[in-house]
DNA sequence: TTTTCAATGCGTTAATATGACACAATGTAA
DNA sequence: TTACATTGTGTCATATTAACGCATTGAAAA
């Protein structure tokens, strides 16, 4: 199927498949060089940028579509995915956004499901940048990681939902230990502790911080340091699921 | 119109008026003699109990629609509302549960939008229960009050929505004064502390409780007491709702 | 009227947690 | 071999919290 017709099919058939009206848009988080990083995809019809969003199967759990989705942009599965807000602005449509791209593909004044009014669902992803590769679809031109100060302007609302998702992740570090989601599975202290200073936004003293996190018992200290750099070496730690999940259901707050 | 005629309306045309797939769901929380309540309706259809829900007109905002099915039922305007989850099992119907009621307000094998697979968003309300009067509406029997332990059966996964809810405001509670809209305007130390005491179900120290709360500014003490009780008359506190904010936004975090 | 008594308002103290900082140890590069 | 940035560990003053004491109050009982 060419690409024009795929598009077409799409927008006049697509509701026989999925459920009208919801859509779910994954605000996906990564941390490199110190930074946060969110990836975004360029949407072809709008010629913006957008988050990585879709639609849920008629007999589909909506969470199961997040991890569709987050799938098909990442490769990953198993991964950090929580939905934490929906948004429904009456006016959330892309009606007027995609008239070009739509004559484009030899669509005239066609109705479809997709002109019409959505609720999108927001869900936030913490995930391992560096076993991420991003893949744009066929509706999008590129699939990029943007830091969180260079974050392009956004189709809709997504800029609100994307902000909306940051607040929500610097809420869920004052009790949830998620920050983990974000590193590879051996990471130093120092690096966690950036993690920390970033999201939250504020410095942290170094020595304050290792005794707290490690009287939290969910870390492991490995027998292996980092080589390699121009001063002491720093151990590898490792997350221990088993004393998280402990701590979180005996209702962790630690304040940073 | 009569009440037949009115349901065979809602299944046959109501999808012209609503969107599809989508519903609100509220647990509506209330506080009285000591105990967290909740106020259900007995939904005709069913003949068991449900959660007052209600569907989003095609042009409003979700927490509208949230707003217009409390004010029906509890006739309160300007309260505590606040979405905190998504339900999207695929199974979510009522397509079984009505046959019976279908063939009593004549309808036969007709196809409708209400035997779809919805997705409900969960809306949590915290109202004062001293100014609420329970309206059942046309397709219900009764709305009532139900302690958190003397919870009826009830449909589909309402139950789970409670439990999510109930869960979800001990959360909250954690680091948002949110439990002040549960009482009415002036309230007394001691029942402020019972309202907390219930919700997390554990005993505080009342001392240490006073201190903390009053440290937080959000309180202040009238120059009156509860008279016509056996013993010392407690003084009553209202609530100051731009210190609340105030402490909102510095990010008040007070454990008890 | 007087006494009783449960509940309230206010205060004290010891244990614990937190923030701020000192210093020795380490591994690469100069 | 030395310099140096950075890490691991420890200390101490201060703030916060938990646990508890005691006098006060006002309706009910005597």
């Amino acid at each position: 199927m060419t690409f024009e017709k795929e598009i077409r099919d799409h927008y006049l058939h697509g509701h026989e498949k999925y459920l009208r009206h919801i859509s779910v848009d994954c605000v996906i988080f990564g941390f490199h060089n110190n930074e946060l990083k969110v990836l975004l995809l360029k949407a072809r019809y709008a010629g913006r940028w957008a988050l990585p969003g879709g639609f849920i199967l008629k007999d589909e759990h909506m969470d199961l579509a997040a991890q569709r989705i987050l799938k098909h942009r990442t490769g990953l599965d198993e991964i950090y995915l929580r939905q934490f807000h929906a948004f429904s602005d009456p006016g959330r449509s892309t009606k007027k956004i995609n008239q070009q791209f739509l004559k484009n593909v030899g669509m005239k004044n066609e109705k479809s499901w997709m002109f019409e009014r959505f609720i999108t669902i927001g869900y936030s992803a913490l995930v391992d940048f560096t076993k991420v590769t991003p893949v744009p679809d066929t509706i999008s031109d590129a699939c990029e990681w943007f830091s969180l100060n260079g974050v392009p302007e956004m189709i809709l609302d997504h800029r609100y939902i994307l902000d909306e998702a940051l607040q929500n992740l610097r809420l869920q570090l004052n009790f949830h230990p998620v920050g983990f989601n974000l590193l590879p599975k051996k990471f130093t202290m120092p690096e966690l502790q950036k993690l920390y200073e970033t999201i939250l936004d504020k410095k942290l003293d170094r020595r304050n911080f290792q005794r707290k996190i490690t009287a939290t018992g969910i870390l492991k200290r490995l027998n292996e340091t980092r080589k390699g750099v121009a001063h002491k070496a720093p151990f590898y730690y490792k997350f221990v699921m088993r004393e998280y999940e402990k701590a979180l259901r005996a209702g962790m707050g630690f304040d940073l």
